[in-house]
DNA sequence: GTCATGAATTCCGTTATGCGGAACTGATAA
DNA sequence: TTATCAGTTCCGCATAACGGAATTCATGAC
C-alpha cells in the first residue's frame, strides 16, 4: 500500500535546494524564496531558521544569504586530495608562459569540476570560474580525463549526463567519440576545436596517479590565436612537462598543518 | 504534552553533521560517520545517499568525502559581496610589499572569517588559511572590526562568543576590550601583540562602507620582525592607502560575468 | 569447499516530526 | 484609524524519518 519509492530524504533536500537558491539569485527574502521553490513560508522559514542556526545562511535585515562558513566547506572540498593543491603552481606557471587562460579540471559525479583557473593578463578578475561544472564531453580536459577511464564508467558518465551540443562541432555521436577518445589515449593529449564555444579552442592532457586520472591540465583561449603548432605541439609539450613533474612526485607528501584557535 | 521546543529541523541539521564530520575527517566510511554521530547506520545511510544524489558528496568505494559542488558554493559565499572580490588585490600587494602574511577578514555570525590570505614568501602553500574562523576580541582584524560595530552589536557578539583566552595576552575582560576598542576607533588601526597567538603580532584597519565596517586589511607575522616603527606606522600606513583606495570606489561596481554552458 | 566476520544495504513497524493552512504580530503607509 | 504586506508562531494531521532487525555482499580463515 504505502510507496517506499525514494530511500532519501526530502528534509535534506530542500534545505539544499534554498541552499542553491541562494547561491544562484543572491541576496533574497523569506517570501522569494518560497516563491521560487513553491513552499509554503512557514515551512521555508523553519529551514532558514535551521539553516542560519548552523551558520550555513546569514541574514542581514531581511535578506538571507549564503554563510561564510561554506567558503571553508568550499576550501576542504578544494583539498579534499593533497595532490589538487599541487597543481595549482603548475596553472599558474601555464597562464604565464602561454598567456592565456589556464586549468585544472577534476571529475566528480560525471561532471568537470574547475579547481584552479589562472589567467595570463591580469586584467580578469582571480578565481574567476573556481567550481563551475562543466561536460566532460565537450571541453579537451574532460576528454583527456575521459580517455583513460574504463569504457563502463565512461558509459555510466554518458547515460547520466548525455552529450548535448554547445557549439557547432561539439561531438554529439557516442561512437565518434569513443574514436576521438582512443585518439587522446594513443597521442596522450586532447584538443578541442570550438567544441565548447565556438571561437574559442583549447587543449590539454592527463594527470595520472597509479594508471588513473585524478585530473587534467588545460589551457584555452580565442581560436584565432590558439592555432597551429603553438596549440598541437608547443603549449601541449609545456602541459606534458608539468604533468610529468606531478606524477613524478608519486608520494604526493601531505602534510597535516598547523591548526591554532580555530571556531568550529 | 507534546514538547514544541526549538523550531528546527532534524533531518537538516543531521545532513550538515555529516557533512562537516566529512570535512573534519576526510574521506571516511559509513560506520565510522554513524559512530562519530552516534546515528544508526540505517540513517546515515539514507542521508549519505540523499547527498550523494546531490552531488554534495562523493563516493570512492567504501569511502564517502565531501563533493566539489561544495567548490562552487564556496565561491559564491566569498564573492557575495563584489567588495570581496576588490580586496584581493591589495592582500597579494601588502603580502609582496611587507613580505609578511596579509588577510582580509570579514564577520559573520559574530566571528571573523578569513577570506584572502596571502605570504610574502612563496615557499607557503597557496590559499592556506581561507575559510578559517576566529574569535573577533583576540585578533587585530577582528579588533578593527567591532571598533566599527554599535556597542550592542558588540555585546551580542561577545555574549555569543565569551573572550576565551588564546594566549597570554589576550583580552578577557569585557571592560578591558571595550577601552581597547575606543582606542582603536580613534587611531583608525588596530594592534595585536599576542594576542591570538604566542609569538606573533599583527595589525589591521578596516574597510568602511556607508560608515559601516565591511572587513579588515591585516597583517601578521612573528613579534620579534612585526615591531617598531615598522609596525606601529609604516605597514598600517600601507594598508590605510589600500582601504582607502577602496572606499573611494565608493560604488564596488559588481558585473555580472558570462556564462557558458554551466551545469546546474 | 564451509564457516565466520564485518560492512553496507534493505525492510518494516512505530511514532516523532516535518508539513501547510490559519492565526497572529509588527512595521509601514494611506 | 485602517489596510497591507512580510515574517513568525500555532496547531492538527499524515507522512516520512527513525532505529532495530534481517539480509546481502565481500573477504579471509580453516
Amino acid at each position: 500500500m504505502v510507496e517506499r519509492n525514494e530511500e532519501t530524504i526530502q528534509a535534506t533536500k530542500t534545505s539544499f535546494e534554498i541552499v542553491h537558491t541562494l547561491q544562484e539569485v543572491g541576496p533574497a527574502r523569506l517570501s522569494e524564496i518560497a516563491a521560487e521553490l513553491e513552499l509554503a513560508e512557514s515551512t521555508t522559514h523553519r529551514h532558514l531558521q535551521t539553516l542560519h542556526d548552523m551558520r550555513y545562511v546569514s541574514r542581514d535585515g531581511e535578506r538571507y544569504q549564503l554563510g561564510l562558513r561554506f567558503a571553508r566547506l568550499g576550501r576542504a572540498a578544494q583539498t579534499r586530495d593533497p595532490a589538487y593543491e599541487m597543481t595549482q603552481r603548475h596553472v599558474e606557471a601555464l597562464a604565464e608562459e602561454t598567456g592565456e587562460r589556464a586549468q585544472f579540471v577534476v571529475e566528480d559525479h560525471g561532471l568537470g569540476i574547475y579547481l584552479h583557473v589562472e589567467t595570463g593578463s591580469q586584467a580578469v578578475r582571480v578565481g574567476f570560474g573556481v567550481g563551475r561544472q562543466i561536460h566532460l564531453h565537450s571541453s579537451s580536459a574532460g576528454k583527456a580525463i575521459l580517455a583513460h577511464y574504463p569504457r563502463e564508467r565512461v558509459d555510466e558518465i554518458l547515460d547520466q549526463w548525455g552529450l548535448p551540443a554547445h557549439a557547432a562541432n561539439t561531438i554529439t555521436d557516442r561512437e565518434e567519440l569513443y574514436e576521438e577518445l582512443e585518439t587522446v589515449r594513443e597521442r596522450g593529449v586532447a584538443f578541442n576545436r570550438e567544441e565548447h564555444v565556438d571561437g574559442l579552442n583549447g587543449t590539454a592532457v592527463p594527470v595520472k596517479r597509479d594508471g588513473r586520472a585524478i585530473g587534467a591540465l588545460a589551457v584555452a583561449g580565442p581560436s584565432h590565436r590558439l592555432t597551429g603548432e603553438w596549440l598541437d605541439e608547443e603549449i601541449p609539450n609545456m602541459m606534458l612537462a608539468a604533468a610529468n613533474e606531478l606524477e613524478l612526485n608519486a608520494t604526493y607528501a601531505s602534510d597535516a598543518g598547523s591548526r591554532d584557535h580555530i571556531v568550529e
